[in-house]
RNA sequence: GCUGCUGUAGCUCAGUGGUAGAGCGCACCCUUGGUAAGGGUGAGGCCGGGAGUUCAAUCCUCCCCAGCAGCACCA
């Protein structure tokens, strides 16, 4: 074969032959004309490319048209690009910094002395659909770096120019023009703006800081979205229409769940309503820590900080916590409530040291391991303002706490017990889809590699049994040990991390916690924090949000309401309503002077999963017409079936 | 904590430089109605807090506080 041919493989396997540096593009034409028009870039052997870039070599490709799924991120990357142009050109002086593709969309980060503003969005957007419409070619070239830095440097563009000088030595600097535009962008693009469609929307502007750095520069970032075409994209915004009902801050407010206030913000005032829920969870997880071997301790909540010196608290945790001083407040006008001399205490943000110091009670020995502790800790931490988010981030909350003490070799298999009951009730809430993250050793960390490698090893090898498949977050680990991180989503797709299973090789050391192994000498526990739900605030608020507010019968705040008809249905309701109590159930009588269409209105908007409706034909028949929420009709049993098979529907699964 | 936006009745929201309005909810009356809104009447507001401008501020300005979105941080 001659040395400037290449052979092309096709996704069916078929191949051709072409000169070397024949362009996507034409081996598009070369297939279809139709292709070609269609294309909007090249894999080649995987690696997605310009169309407008020579093929050099033999290679599989996969041409890319827009019903690719990898046409959405070129569609959005793209859609970047066009904004920021748009945006340089409504607002000179504004610097562009980095505009990547998300989940759903895009955003750019721009940097200007004035921030935009909701009403600056109309007019981007506009300018962007002027651009699309132009329809300029996304053009590459390849730049010398100094050439680069000094380009964006002389433009004002302070942030590309420090991009540029932070790239690898080894990477090629590429440019992307688009008419007069140009970006500095690693690609590939689409053949032109146009490419990017109609179907996109700016959706809000925020701050970011530069490099996601609290101490560096706050820019401005404006997100979008955008999709292959309207339909899609009216699908997506109709979707987060829907989310935003099913937020849990929302529905608490309407189910009469919980609320907030100034005074104590962060903190839940839980109503008669939801401490149904954060109580059914308590017992639910009690119950399935028991039949694990849990013992459940309680401990105090105001601890000499000494302790938490100790601990290590103090010198880490310090600006999440809150101290009390132990002192008698002044009473004198005059003085100072707290003269400062008291010495400090605070109120836990961690249940472990406590857990330690009970551990440390008595000699244990190897044969007390595993010794797991459980405890519903509430535990108060200082989140900042901007962090506090309805149930889902309180500064206050109780967590489902447990630590075990175990020895190294006894790691492994409690891991993976934990594991297993964590899916075990997961299950029971239907959650399917949870995303585990393995956080391994951070920059800063104590103990040594040996025991690192070990410990990661250990925890990887546990999900790797169950089968389970998880990612590494390189560098995320806390810094006395790895730990999984069981994420949820909540209704508008933030990712919430619920459950965690961490081993600790330092607080047992720097408390003192000690056990006699079979040698007869001391050795020091590896400790294991774990929390199935994580806090219970923060799961009831994913649970509400999951189910939308209608709960499982088992975890429902009401969960019967006995309806009359007419008022000579009272009687025989108030019957009704007294076994349905008795029997433990929840349950609520409504004799009100309403209609039945009004009363069933109401339930059913309060989310209440069971009706019991009678009137006069029911007291009669000693019957009962039950309406199911989510169900249009109805079904007639008698009294007796139906208050027995509504309180078997009514037991927890576990 | 940072950037931006918001704060009017229990809830959702109008509104104006001359101290306020709707719908729902609530109370009372009429209505006893068969599975998602029967009718009438009425009570509810220091217009987030403080200062300033003004004859006059819920409205304009500034400062606080809180909420929301994002960032950072995290269960």
């Amino acid at each position: 074969m001659e040395a400037d041919r290449i052979i092309i493989t096709l996704p069916d396997g078929s191949q051709r032959d072409y000169t070397a540096g024949t362009t996507g593009l034409e081996i598009a034409s070369s297939i279809a004309p139709s292709l070609a028009k269609a294309a909007i870039a090249i894999e080649i052997d995987g690696e997605l490319r310009d169309l407008s870039r020579p093929v050099d070599k033999s290679a599989a490709i996969n041409l890319i048209t827009r019903t690719d799924d990898k046409a959405l991120e070129m569609i959005r990357h793209d859609a970047a690009h066009v904004m920021a142009q748009a945006v340089q050109e409504l607002f000179p002086g504004t610097q562009v910094t980095i505009g990547p593709v998300i989940e759903n969309g895009f955003y750019y980060d721009f940097a200007r002395n004035a921030p935009f503003s909701t009403d600056d969005l109309a007019a981007i957007e506009k300018k962007m659909r002027q651009i699309i419409e132009q329809g300029a070619p996304f053009e590459r070239d390849v730049w010398e770096r100094d050439q680069a830095i000094a380009y964006f440097k002389d433009k004002g563009e302070y942030f590309k120019a420090e991009l540029v000088e932070d790239l690898p030595e080894s990477e090629t600097i590429t440019i992307y023009r688009q008419g007069d535009w140009l970006d500095l962008c690693r690609g590939p693009h689409m053949p032109s703006t146009k490419h990017v469609g109609q179907a996109f929307k700016l959706m809000k502007v925020a701050g970011a800081y530069w490099r996601g750095d609290s101490s560096k520069a706050m820019l401005t970032r404006i997100y979008g979205t955008a999709w292959r075409n309207d339909q899609e994209l009216k699908e997506y915004l109709t979707m987060l229409e829907e989310a935003e009902k099913r937020d849990h801050r929302k529905l608490g407010r309407e189910m009469d769940l919980f609320h907030f206030q100034e005074e104590a913000q962060g903190s839940v005032f839980w109503h008669p309503n939801g401490f149904v829920i954060y109580n059914e969870l308590e017992s639910y997880i009690r119950r399935r820590l028991r039949d694990e071997g849990y013992k459940e301790v309680k401990t105090p909540q105001l601890i000499d900080n000494k302790l938490w010196e100790k601990s290590g608290h103090w010198g880490k945790f310090r600006e999440n916590m809150f101290v009390v001083p132990d002192e008698v407040p002044s009473t004198d006008d005059d003085k100072p409530v707290i003269s400062g001399e008291g010495r400090l205490m605070a109120i836990k943000p961690m249940n472990c040291p406590a857990h330690v110091q009970i551990f440390n009670q008595g000699i244990k020995s190897y044969r007390d391991l595993p010794l797991r502790m459980a405890e519903f800790g509430c535990c108060h931490r200082n989140e900042a303002h901007g962090a506090l988010h309805g149930l889902m981030r309180v500064r206050q909350m109780t967590q489902d706490d447990a630590h075990i003490f175990c020895r190294e070799d006894q790691i492994l298999d409690e891991v993976k017990k934990f594991v297993a009951l964590f899916y075990a009730v997961y299950k029971d809430f239907g959650f399917e889809d949870i995303s585990i993250m393995l956080a391994t050793r951070p920059a800063q960390r104590a103990g040594d590699d040996a025991v690192w490698d070990r410990a990661e090893k250990a925890m990887a090898d546990a999900l790797d049994k169950l089968e389970l498949p998880y990612e590494i977050a390189e560098g995320e680990g806390a810094f006395y040990g790895p730990k999984y991180e069981f994420h949820l989503r909540d209704a508008i797709g933030r990712s919430w991390q619920c459950g965690t299973c961490q081993l600790d090789f330092v607080l047992p050391e720097r408390l003192g916690a000690a056990y006699i192994g079979e040698d007869g000498n001391r050795h020091t526990p590896v400790m294991i924090h774990r929390a199935v739900f994580g806090s219970l605030e923060r799961f009831a608020g994913i649970l509400i949000e999951s189910y939308a507010g209608k709960l499982p019968l088992w975890i429902a705040p009401v969960q019967c309401v006995v309806a009359t008809i007419t008022s000579d249905a009272d009687e025989y309701a108030q019957a009704l309503y007294q076994k349905l109590f008795d029997l433990g159930l929840r349950v609520e009588i409504d004799t009100r002077n309403e209609k039945i269409n009004y009363k069933v209105r109401e339930h059913s908007l309060a989310k209440v999963p069971v009706m019991f409706v009678v009137g006069k034909r029911e007291a009669e028949e000693q019957s009962v017409a039950i309406r199911r929420l989510g169900s249009n009709g109805q079904e007639i049993k008698s009294a007796d079936e139906a208050i027995e098979s509504l309180a078997q529907s009514c037991k927890a699964p576990y």
